[in-house]
DNA sequence: CCAATGCTTCGGGGAGGGCCGAAGTGTGCC
DNA sequence: GGCACACTTCGGCCCTCCCCGAAGCATTGG
Protein backbone atom coordinates (compact mmCIF):
# COMPACT_ATOMS: atom_id res chain seq x y z
CA UNK A 1 0.00 0.00 0.00
CA UNK A 2 2.39 2.80 -1.56
CA UNK A 3 -0.40 5.37 -0.54
CA UNK A 4 -0.35 4.38 3.19
CA UNK A 5 2.59 6.91 4.64
CA UNK A 6 3.30 5.92 7.74
CA UNK A 7 1.93 8.89 9.83
CA UNK A 8 1.92 7.50 13.19
CA UNK A 9 5.54 7.52 13.84
CA UNK A 10 5.62 11.35 12.84
CA UNK A 11 2.15 12.02 14.93
CA UNK A 12 3.92 10.24 17.80
CA UNK A 13 6.71 12.51 17.49
CA UNK A 14 4.60 15.75 17.92
CA UNK A 15 2.48 13.67 20.12
CA UNK A 16 4.35 14.31 23.20
CA UNK A 17 3.87 17.44 25.38
CA UNK A 18 7.44 18.33 25.84
CA UNK A 19 8.38 18.09 22.10
CA UNK A 20 5.07 19.81 20.87
CA UNK A 21 6.06 22.70 22.78
CA UNK A 22 9.75 22.40 21.10
CA UNK A 23 7.78 22.34 18.19
CA UNK A 24 5.76 25.03 18.48
CA UNK A 25 8.60 27.45 20.10
CA UNK A 26 10.02 26.64 16.44
CA UNK A 27 7.16 27.20 14.74
CA UNK A 28 8.07 30.31 13.79
CA UNK A 29 10.98 29.71 12.02
CA UNK A 30 13.63 31.14 14.78
CA UNK A 31 16.49 28.95 15.70
CA UNK A 32 16.78 28.22 19.02
CA UNK A 33 19.56 26.71 21.38
CA UNK A 34 19.03 23.54 23.46
CA UNK A 35 18.95 24.92 26.80
CA UNK A 36 16.45 27.50 26.01
CA UNK A 37 14.03 25.14 24.31
CA UNK A 38 14.54 22.67 27.58
CA UNK A 39 13.58 25.89 29.34
CA UNK A 40 10.24 26.60 26.54
CA UNK A 41 9.05 22.67 27.28
CA UNK A 42 9.61 22.94 31.29
CA UNK A 43 11.43 19.82 30.99
CA UNK A 44 15.32 18.93 32.52
CA UNK A 45 18.42 19.76 29.84
CA UNK A 46 18.91 16.28 29.63
CA UNK A 47 15.07 15.20 29.20
CA UNK A 48 15.14 17.91 26.40
CA UNK A 49 18.10 16.88 24.59
CA UNK A 50 16.86 13.35 24.37
CA UNK A 51 13.48 14.97 23.21
CA UNK A 52 15.84 17.29 20.32
CA UNK A 53 17.74 13.90 19.41
CA UNK A 54 14.58 12.01 18.12
CA UNK A 55 13.28 15.01 16.05
CA UNK A 56 16.33 15.51 14.68
CA UNK A 57 16.10 11.69 13.51
CA UNK A 58 12.99 11.83 13.09
CA UNK A 59 13.86 14.37 10.39
CA UNK A 60 11.43 16.95 11.78
CA UNK A 61 14.06 19.35 13.23
CA UNK A 62 17.75 20.19 11.62
CA UNK A 63 20.88 21.31 14.00
CA UNK A 64 22.82 23.31 13.31
CA UNK A 65 26.66 23.94 15.50
CA UNK A 66 27.86 27.33 16.40
CA UNK A 67 30.47 27.13 18.98
CA UNK A 68 29.44 25.47 22.03
CA UNK A 69 25.51 26.23 20.96
CA UNK A 70 23.29 23.78 19.05
CA UNK A 71 20.62 26.10 17.22
CA UNK A 72 17.59 23.65 16.17
CA UNK A 73 15.05 24.81 13.53
CA UNK A 74 12.32 23.27 11.94
CA UNK A 75 13.71 21.14 9.14
CA UNK A 76 10.86 22.27 6.67
CA UNK A 77 8.16 24.39 5.89
CA UNK A 78 6.05 21.52 5.53
CA UNK A 79 6.28 20.78 9.51
CA UNK A 80 4.68 24.27 10.15
CA UNK A 81 2.05 23.53 7.96
CA UNK A 82 1.61 20.20 9.50
CA UNK A 83 1.63 21.88 12.97
CA UNK A 84 -0.68 24.51 11.50
CA UNK A 85 -3.14 21.94 10.60
CA UNK A 86 -3.36 20.04 13.41
CA UNK A 87 -3.45 23.35 15.93
CA UNK A 88 -6.69 23.77 13.95
CA UNK A 89 -7.91 20.52 15.16
CA UNK A 90 -6.89 21.30 18.67
CA UNK A 91 -9.48 20.75 21.47
CA UNK A 92 -11.60 23.29 20.08
CA UNK A 93 -9.75 26.28 20.45
CA UNK A 94 -10.09 26.37 24.12
CA UNK A 95 -11.45 29.47 24.60
CA UNK A 96 -12.47 30.18 27.91
CA UNK A 97 -12.88 33.42 27.83
CA UNK A 98 -13.71 36.56 25.77
CA UNK A 99 -10.38 38.23 26.47
CA UNK A 100 -8.65 34.98 25.51
CA UNK A 101 -10.50 34.72 22.10
CA UNK A 102 -9.60 38.24 20.93
CA UNK A 103 -5.67 37.73 22.43
CA UNK A 104 -5.87 34.76 19.58
CA UNK A 105 -7.43 36.64 17.21
CA UNK A 106 -4.88 39.50 17.83
CA UNK A 107 -2.61 37.06 17.53
CA UNK A 108 -3.29 36.36 13.92
CA UNK A 109 -3.60 39.60 12.30
CA UNK A 110 -0.23 40.77 13.49
CA UNK A 111 2.24 39.35 15.83
CA UNK A 112 5.59 39.90 15.67
CA UNK A 113 8.18 36.63 14.44
CA UNK A 114 11.55 37.37 16.35
CA UNK A 115 11.97 40.70 15.43
CA UNK A 116 9.96 41.56 12.60
CA UNK A 117 5.97 41.60 11.77
CA UNK A 118 3.90 38.24 10.75
CA UNK A 119 0.19 37.28 10.66
CA UNK A 120 -1.82 38.59 8.58
CA UNK A 121 -0.13 41.82 8.50
CA UNK A 122 3.00 40.57 8.26
CA UNK A 123 2.14 38.37 5.11
CA UNK A 124 0.25 41.52 3.35
CA UNK A 125 2.86 43.78 4.15
CA UNK A 126 5.05 41.75 2.03
CA UNK A 127 2.14 41.15 -1.05
CA UNK A 128 2.30 44.63 -0.90
CA UNK A 129 6.02 45.71 -1.10
CA UNK A 130 5.99 42.76 -4.26
CA UNK A 131 2.79 44.50 -5.69
CA UNK A 132 3.96 47.84 -6.29
CA UNK A 133 7.61 46.35 -7.07
CA UNK A 134 9.75 47.33 -4.39
CA UNK A 135 11.06 43.59 -4.16
CA UNK A 136 11.45 41.57 -6.98
CA UNK A 137 11.03 37.98 -6.53
CA UNK A 138 13.76 35.47 -7.71
CA UNK A 139 13.12 31.75 -7.52
CA UNK A 140 15.70 29.47 -6.39
CA UNK A 141 18.04 31.43 -4.25
CA UNK A 142 20.32 30.03 -1.66
CA UNK A 143 21.50 31.14 1.43
CA UNK A 144 21.95 30.72 5.10
CA UNK A 145 21.34 32.54 8.22
CA UNK A 146 21.74 30.71 11.55
CA UNK A 147 18.62 32.59 13.18
CA UNK A 148 16.42 32.39 10.71
CA UNK A 149 15.43 30.64 7.28
CA UNK A 150 18.35 28.68 5.80
CA UNK A 151 18.41 27.40 2.11
CA UNK A 152 14.85 29.01 1.10
CA UNK A 153 14.31 28.39 -2.23
CA UNK A 154 12.86 31.66 -3.16
CA UNK A 155 15.09 35.17 -2.63
CA UNK A 156 13.46 38.76 -2.26
CA UNK A 157 15.65 41.57 -4.20
CA UNK A 158 15.35 45.06 -2.62
CA UNK A 159 14.76 47.23 -6.26
CA UNK A 160 15.78 50.79 -6.70
CA UNK A 161 12.44 51.48 -6.81
CA UNK A 162 11.99 49.95 -3.43
CA UNK A 163 15.56 51.17 -2.09
CA UNK A 164 14.36 55.33 -3.03
CA UNK A 165 10.59 54.77 -1.52
CA UNK A 166 11.52 52.84 1.49
CA UNK A 167 14.36 54.97 2.02
CA UNK A 168 12.04 58.32 1.93
CA UNK A 169 10.31 56.28 4.72
CA UNK A 170 13.11 56.62 6.85
CA UNK A 171 13.56 52.41 7.06
CA UNK A 172 17.13 51.59 7.48
CA UNK A 173 18.07 49.66 4.13
CA UNK A 174 21.91 48.62 5.06
CA UNK A 175 22.63 45.91 7.52
CA UNK A 176 25.60 46.69 9.57
CA UNK A 177 26.28 43.04 10.26
CA UNK A 178 26.35 40.07 7.94
CA UNK A 179 22.26 39.73 8.02
CA UNK A 180 20.71 38.85 5.28
CA UNK A 181 18.85 41.97 3.72
CA UNK A 182 15.76 39.93 2.90
CA UNK A 183 14.66 36.54 4.14
CA UNK A 184 11.41 35.07 4.44
CA UNK A 185 9.36 33.09 7.15
CA UNK A 186 6.51 31.20 5.99
CA UNK A 187 3.77 32.27 8.37
CA UNK A 188 2.27 29.39 10.48
CA UNK A 189 -1.51 30.69 10.89
CA UNK A 190 -1.37 32.06 7.41
CA UNK A 191 1.14 29.24 5.76
CA UNK A 192 1.95 31.69 3.12
CA UNK A 193 5.38 33.80 3.37
CA UNK A 194 6.29 36.84 5.37
CA UNK A 195 9.08 39.18 5.14
CA UNK A 196 12.51 38.49 7.88
CA UNK A 197 16.14 39.71 7.02
CA UNK A 198 16.71 42.62 8.35
CA UNK A 199 14.33 44.40 6.21
CA UNK A 200 11.83 42.69 7.96
CA UNK A 201 13.15 43.77 11.35
CA UNK A 202 13.74 47.74 9.66
CA UNK A 203 10.70 47.79 8.83
CA UNK A 204 8.93 46.74 11.70
CA UNK A 205 11.59 49.19 13.90
CA UNK A 206 10.43 52.38 11.79
CA UNK A 207 7.17 51.33 11.84
CA UNK A 208 7.27 51.80 15.49
CA UNK A 209 9.30 55.03 15.29
CA UNK A 210 6.72 56.18 12.89
CA UNK A 211 3.82 55.49 15.45
CA UNK A 212 2.19 53.25 13.36
CA UNK A 213 2.37 50.21 15.12
CA UNK A 214 2.98 49.89 19.21
CA UNK A 215 3.66 46.64 20.78
CA UNK A 216 1.04 45.85 22.77
CA UNK A 217 2.86 42.49 24.80
CA UNK A 218 5.38 40.20 24.02
CA UNK A 219 4.40 38.83 20.43
CA UNK A 220 1.17 41.14 19.95
CA UNK A 221 1.15 44.39 18.02
CA UNK A 222 -1.51 46.97 17.98
CA UNK A 223 -1.82 49.12 14.58
CA UNK A 224 -2.63 52.35 15.25
CA UNK A 225 -5.49 54.73 13.37
CA UNK A 226 -2.67 56.77 11.48
CA UNK A 227 -0.96 53.50 10.75
CA UNK A 228 -3.72 51.96 9.28
CA UNK A 229 -4.02 54.91 6.87
CA UNK A 230 -0.53 55.16 6.03
CA UNK A 231 0.35 51.27 5.66
CA UNK A 232 -2.57 51.42 2.88
CA UNK A 233 -1.51 54.42 1.22
CA UNK A 234 2.34 54.58 1.49
CA UNK A 235 3.29 51.03 1.23
CA UNK A 236 -0.11 49.61 -0.38
CA UNK A 237 -0.88 47.44 1.81
CA UNK A 238 -3.96 45.36 1.84
CA UNK A 239 -5.34 46.62 5.02
CA UNK A 240 -9.19 45.12 4.96
CA UNK A 241 -7.33 41.77 4.61
CA UNK A 242 -5.91 42.09 8.11
CA UNK A 243 -8.44 43.84 10.32
CA UNK B 1 -0.14 31.78 26.12
CA UNK B 2 -3.36 31.39 23.71
CA UNK B 3 -1.93 30.84 20.72
CA UNK B 4 -0.51 27.66 21.72
CA UNK B 5 -2.77 24.67 21.07
CA UNK B 6 -3.16 22.17 22.42
CA UNK B 7 -1.35 20.31 19.04
CA UNK B 8 -0.38 17.36 21.59
CA UNK B 9 -3.26 15.91 22.59
CA UNK B 10 -4.56 15.33 18.96
CA UNK B 11 -1.18 14.62 17.40
CA UNK B 12 -0.96 11.56 20.08
CA UNK B 13 -4.36 10.48 19.18
CA UNK B 14 -2.65 9.87 15.45
CA UNK B 15 0.81 8.84 16.72
CA UNK B 16 -0.55 5.44 17.80
CA UNK B 17 0.11 2.93 14.74
CA UNK B 18 -3.72 1.54 15.18
CA UNK B 19 -5.47 4.67 15.52
CA UNK B 20 -3.17 5.74 12.34
CA UNK B 21 -4.60 2.65 10.09
CA UNK B 22 -8.12 3.71 11.45
CA UNK B 23 -7.92 7.41 10.13
CA UNK B 24 -5.89 6.21 7.32
CA UNK B 25 -9.02 3.59 6.29
CA UNK B 26 -11.40 6.52 6.52
CA UNK B 27 -9.00 9.29 5.18
CA UNK B 28 -10.96 9.28 1.55
CA UNK B 29 -14.45 10.32 3.49
CA UNK B 30 -16.22 6.97 3.84
CA UNK B 31 -17.78 5.94 6.60
CA UNK B 32 -16.95 2.28 8.12
CA UNK B 33 -18.01 -0.14 10.79
CA UNK B 34 -16.11 -1.03 13.93
CA UNK B 35 -15.11 -4.25 12.88
CA UNK B 36 -14.18 -3.24 9.09
CA UNK B 37 -11.57 -0.88 10.88
CA UNK B 38 -10.47 -3.44 12.96
CA UNK B 39 -9.31 -5.58 10.70
CA UNK B 40 -7.94 -2.56 8.78
CA UNK B 41 -5.58 -1.99 11.87
CA UNK B 42 -5.27 -5.53 12.66
CA UNK B 43 -6.14 -5.62 15.72
CA UNK B 44 -8.65 -7.19 18.25
CA UNK B 45 -12.56 -5.62 17.90
CA UNK B 46 -12.17 -4.88 21.36
CA UNK B 47 -9.02 -2.78 20.94
CA UNK B 48 -10.36 -1.27 18.14
CA UNK B 49 -13.15 -0.02 20.10
CA UNK B 50 -11.48 1.40 22.56
CA UNK B 51 -9.13 3.51 20.03
CA UNK B 52 -12.09 4.66 18.28
CA UNK B 53 -13.97 5.87 21.63
CA UNK B 54 -10.46 7.67 22.41
CA UNK B 55 -10.86 9.50 18.46
CA UNK B 56 -14.39 10.21 19.29
CA UNK B 57 -13.82 11.79 22.42
CA UNK B 58 -11.22 13.83 20.51
CA UNK B 59 -13.05 15.04 18.19
CA UNK B 60 -11.69 13.53 15.48
CA UNK B 61 -14.03 10.94 14.40
CA UNK B 62 -17.84 10.87 14.80
CA UNK B 63 -20.15 7.70 14.97
CA UNK B 64 -23.32 6.72 13.15
CA UNK B 65 -25.56 4.00 14.63
CA UNK B 66 -27.37 2.13 11.94
CA UNK B 67 -28.97 -0.89 13.27
CA UNK B 68 -26.53 -3.17 14.97
CA UNK B 69 -23.64 -1.30 13.30
CA UNK B 70 -22.02 1.94 14.51
CA UNK B 71 -20.19 3.96 11.20
CA UNK B 72 -17.26 5.57 12.12
CA UNK B 73 -16.23 8.39 9.97
CA UNK B 74 -13.83 11.32 10.08
CA UNK B 75 -15.54 14.29 11.68
CA UNK B 76 -14.32 17.34 9.48
CA UNK B 77 -12.76 17.50 6.15
CA UNK B 78 -9.72 19.88 8.52
CA UNK B 79 -8.87 15.82 10.26
CA UNK B 80 -8.33 14.94 6.40
CA UNK B 81 -6.34 17.58 5.48
CA UNK B 82 -4.09 17.14 8.82
CA UNK B 83 -3.14 13.18 7.97
CA UNK B 84 -2.21 14.96 4.49
CA UNK B 85 -0.14 17.35 5.97
CA UNK B 86 1.43 14.56 8.27
CA UNK B 87 1.73 12.74 5.40
CA UNK B 88 3.46 14.50 3.34
CA UNK B 89 6.38 14.70 6.09
CA UNK B 90 6.36 10.93 6.95
CA UNK B 91 9.55 9.27 6.47
CA UNK B 92 10.49 10.85 3.29
CA UNK B 93 7.74 9.15 1.21
CA UNK B 94 9.88 5.74 1.21
CA UNK B 95 9.91 5.53 -2.32
CA UNK B 96 12.24 2.95 -2.68
CA UNK B 97 11.72 1.71 -6.46
CA UNK B 98 10.66 4.23 -9.44
CA UNK B 99 7.45 1.71 -9.73
CA UNK B 100 6.14 2.68 -6.63
CA UNK B 101 6.99 6.83 -7.28
CA UNK B 102 5.08 6.18 -10.44
CA UNK B 103 2.01 4.24 -8.42
CA UNK B 104 2.12 6.71 -5.71
CA UNK B 105 1.77 9.72 -8.68
CA UNK B 106 -0.93 6.89 -9.98
CA UNK B 107 -2.94 7.07 -7.21
CA UNK B 108 -2.96 10.86 -6.81
CA UNK B 109 -3.70 11.54 -10.22
CA UNK B 110 -6.97 9.17 -10.32
CA UNK B 111 -8.21 6.34 -8.10
CA UNK B 112 -11.55 5.47 -6.77
CA UNK B 113 -12.73 6.15 -3.33
CA UNK B 114 -15.18 3.38 -2.22
CA UNK B 115 -17.14 2.83 -5.31
CA UNK B 116 -16.57 6.48 -7.43
CA UNK B 117 -13.77 8.18 -9.00
CA UNK B 118 -11.61 10.68 -7.13
CA UNK B 119 -8.08 12.54 -7.37
CA UNK B 120 -7.42 14.75 -9.90
CA UNK B 121 -9.92 13.35 -12.25
CA UNK B 122 -12.32 13.12 -9.48
CA UNK B 123 -12.15 16.64 -9.01
CA UNK B 124 -11.98 17.92 -12.65
CA UNK B 125 -15.00 15.39 -13.41
CA UNK B 126 -17.23 17.31 -11.08
CA UNK B 127 -16.20 20.53 -12.10
CA UNK B 128 -16.71 19.53 -15.70
CA UNK B 129 -20.10 18.68 -14.34
CA UNK B 130 -20.99 21.76 -12.91
CA UNK B 131 -19.37 24.41 -15.23
CA UNK B 132 -21.25 22.67 -18.14
CA UNK B 133 -24.38 22.83 -15.92
CA UNK B 134 -24.98 19.52 -15.52
CA UNK B 135 -24.62 19.95 -12.16
CA UNK B 136 -26.31 22.87 -10.13
CA UNK B 137 -24.80 23.91 -6.80
CA UNK B 138 -27.14 24.60 -3.99
CA UNK B 139 -25.66 25.46 -0.54
CA UNK B 140 -26.45 24.95 3.14
CA UNK B 141 -28.39 21.48 1.90
CA UNK B 142 -28.79 18.98 4.76
CA UNK B 143 -29.03 15.01 3.84
CA UNK B 144 -27.60 11.95 5.80
CA UNK B 145 -26.43 8.89 4.15
CA UNK B 146 -24.64 6.00 6.53
CA UNK B 147 -21.98 5.49 3.81
CA UNK B 148 -21.29 8.80 2.47
CA UNK B 149 -21.17 12.26 3.71
CA UNK B 150 -23.49 13.37 5.92
CA UNK B 151 -24.86 16.63 6.94
CA UNK B 152 -22.52 18.45 4.54
CA UNK B 153 -23.48 22.08 3.74
CA UNK B 154 -23.59 21.62 0.47
CA UNK B 155 -25.93 19.84 -2.39
CA UNK B 156 -25.11 19.24 -5.83
CA UNK B 157 -28.80 19.03 -7.87
CA UNK B 158 -29.14 17.30 -11.26
CA UNK B 159 -30.55 19.51 -13.68
CA UNK B 160 -32.80 18.54 -16.62
CA UNK B 161 -30.08 18.99 -19.38
CA UNK B 162 -27.53 16.83 -16.97
CA UNK B 163 -30.19 14.22 -16.98
CA UNK B 164 -30.71 14.39 -20.80
CA UNK B 165 -26.94 14.72 -21.46
CA UNK B 166 -25.71 11.83 -19.21
CA UNK B 167 -28.93 9.76 -19.95
CA UNK B 168 -27.84 9.80 -23.62
CA UNK B 169 -24.29 8.49 -22.51
CA UNK B 170 -25.81 5.59 -20.95
CA UNK B 171 -25.01 6.34 -17.27
CA UNK B 172 -27.98 5.24 -14.76
CA UNK B 173 -29.84 8.22 -13.44
CA UNK B 174 -32.02 6.86 -10.87
CA UNK B 175 -30.94 5.00 -7.58
CA UNK B 176 -32.70 1.62 -7.19
CA UNK B 177 -32.17 2.21 -2.78
CA UNK B 178 -32.47 4.88 -0.72
CA UNK B 179 -28.92 5.99 -2.10
CA UNK B 180 -29.03 10.12 -2.18
CA UNK B 181 -28.20 10.31 -6.26
CA UNK B 182 -25.66 13.31 -5.42
CA UNK B 183 -23.21 13.39 -2.63
CA UNK B 184 -19.82 14.68 -2.45
CA UNK B 185 -16.30 14.03 -0.36
CA UNK B 186 -13.61 16.12 0.18
CA UNK B 187 -10.57 14.61 -1.26
CA UNK B 188 -7.91 14.38 0.84
CA UNK B 189 -4.92 14.20 -2.21
CA UNK B 190 -6.37 17.51 -3.91
CA UNK B 191 -8.27 18.81 -0.70
CA UNK B 192 -11.45 19.83 -3.46
CA UNK B 193 -14.21 18.07 -3.68
CA UNK B 194 -15.38 15.30 -5.86
CA UNK B 195 -18.49 13.24 -6.68
CA UNK B 196 -19.68 10.80 -4.67
CA UNK B 197 -23.24 9.04 -3.79
CA UNK B 198 -25.42 7.06 -6.90
CA UNK B 199 -24.25 9.80 -9.74
CA UNK B 200 -20.46 9.49 -8.76
CA UNK B 201 -20.98 5.45 -8.56
CA UNK B 202 -23.30 4.82 -12.33
CA UNK B 203 -20.42 6.90 -13.56
CA UNK B 204 -17.07 5.25 -12.71
CA UNK B 205 -19.32 2.19 -14.27
CA UNK B 206 -20.40 3.41 -17.28
CA UNK B 207 -17.03 4.98 -18.14
CA UNK B 208 -15.70 1.01 -17.48
CA UNK B 209 -18.22 0.04 -19.85
CA UNK B 210 -17.74 2.47 -22.42
CA UNK B 211 -13.73 1.33 -22.08
CA UNK B 212 -13.05 5.26 -20.64
CA UNK B 213 -11.21 3.76 -17.62
CA UNK B 214 -9.89 0.29 -16.64
CA UNK B 215 -9.38 -0.73 -13.18
CA UNK B 216 -5.98 -1.25 -12.50
CA UNK B 217 -5.78 -2.22 -9.40
CA UNK B 218 -7.68 -2.14 -6.25
CA UNK B 219 -7.90 1.59 -5.78
CA UNK B 220 -5.72 2.80 -8.94
CA UNK B 221 -7.65 3.41 -12.15
CA UNK B 222 -6.35 4.00 -15.51
CA UNK B 223 -7.57 6.15 -18.19
CA UNK B 224 -7.47 5.36 -22.01
CA UNK B 225 -6.54 6.98 -24.78
CA UNK B 226 -10.11 7.32 -25.83
CA UNK B 227 -11.10 7.64 -22.49
CA UNK B 228 -9.21 11.24 -22.26
CA UNK B 229 -10.67 12.28 -25.38
CA UNK B 230 -14.14 11.14 -24.23
CA UNK B 231 -13.88 12.86 -21.21
CA UNK B 232 -12.58 16.19 -22.37
CA UNK B 233 -15.23 16.37 -25.31
CA UNK B 234 -18.32 14.90 -24.15
CA UNK B 235 -17.91 15.93 -20.34
CA UNK B 236 -15.35 18.94 -20.47
CA UNK B 237 -13.49 16.94 -17.78
CA UNK B 238 -9.92 19.87 -17.83
CA UNK B 239 -8.20 16.91 -18.39
CA UNK B 240 -4.69 18.61 -18.93
CA UNK B 241 -5.15 18.96 -15.03
CA UNK B 242 -5.02 15.67 -14.65
CA UNK B 243 -2.11 13.88 -16.40
C1' DC C 1 45.51 25.66 32.40
C1' DC C 2 41.52 25.77 35.07
C1' DA C 3 36.97 27.01 35.74
C1' DA C 4 32.35 27.77 33.74
C1' DT C 5 29.05 26.80 30.29
C1' DG C 6 26.35 23.94 26.93
C1' DC C 7 25.08 19.71 25.82
C1' DT C 8 25.01 14.69 25.78
C1' DT C 9 25.00 9.85 27.58
C1' DC C 10 23.78 6.60 31.16
C1' DG C 11 21.06 4.25 34.86
C1' DG C 12 17.01 3.59 37.41
C1' DG C 13 12.30 4.67 38.93
C1' DG C 14 7.67 5.16 37.78
C1' DA C 15 3.38 5.87 35.22
C1' DG C 16 0.80 5.53 31.35
C1' DG C 17 -1.23 2.94 27.87
C1' DG C 18 -1.56 -0.89 24.37
C1' DC C 19 -3.07 -5.66 23.86
C1' DC C 20 -5.95 -9.53 24.48
C1' DG C 21 -9.75 -12.74 26.08
C1' DA C 22 -13.94 -13.22 28.58
C1' DA C 23 -18.17 -11.61 29.74
C1' DG C 24 -22.19 -8.37 29.10
C1' DT C 25 -25.66 -5.45 26.21
C1' DG C 26 -28.24 -4.48 22.34
C1' DT C 27 -30.09 -5.57 17.49
C1' DG C 28 -31.60 -8.38 13.64
C1' DC C 29 -33.01 -12.75 11.50
C1' DC C 30 -35.24 -17.30 11.34
C1' DG D 1 -38.20 -17.12 21.48
C1' DG D 2 -33.69 -18.15 20.48
C1' DC D 3 -29.50 -17.89 17.96
C1' DA D 4 -26.09 -15.08 15.62
C1' DC D 5 -23.83 -10.99 15.15
C1' DA D 6 -21.81 -6.23 16.29
C1' DC D 7 -19.97 -3.91 19.65
C1' DT D 8 -18.50 -2.42 24.38
C1' DT D 9 -16.68 -2.92 29.14
C1' DC D 10 -13.58 -5.05 32.37
C1' DG D 11 -9.38 -7.13 34.34
C1' DG D 12 -4.75 -8.28 34.02
C1' DC D 13 -0.31 -8.56 31.66
C1' DC D 14 3.49 -6.34 29.74
C1' DC D 15 6.22 -3.06 27.50
C1' DT D 16 7.34 1.42 26.15
C1' DC D 17 9.05 5.68 27.21
C1' DC D 18 9.08 9.91 29.96
C1' DC D 19 11.42 11.84 33.70
C1' DC D 20 15.33 13.20 36.46
C1' DG D 21 20.17 13.46 38.50
C1' DA D 22 24.95 12.33 38.02
C1' DA D 23 28.73 11.93 35.32
C1' DG D 24 31.32 12.64 30.88
C1' DC D 25 32.96 15.44 26.58
C1' DA D 26 33.38 19.58 24.16
C1' DT D 27 34.12 24.72 23.83
C1' DT D 28 35.02 29.29 25.56
C1' DG D 29 37.03 32.79 28.53
C1' DG D 30 40.04 34.35 32.06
Amino acid sequence: MPGDADIASVAALMGEPARAAVLMALADGRALAATTLAAEAKVAPSTASGHLGRLVEGGLVTVESSGRHRYFRLAAPEVAAALEALAHLAPHQQVRSLSQATHAEAIRRARTCYDHLAGRLGVALLDGLVATGALHVQEAGEGSDPVLGAGRARTYLLTADGRSRLGALGVALDPPTRRPLTRYCIDWSEQRPHLAGWLGAALLTRFVELGWVLRASRRVVKITESGWVALAERLRVDVDACR
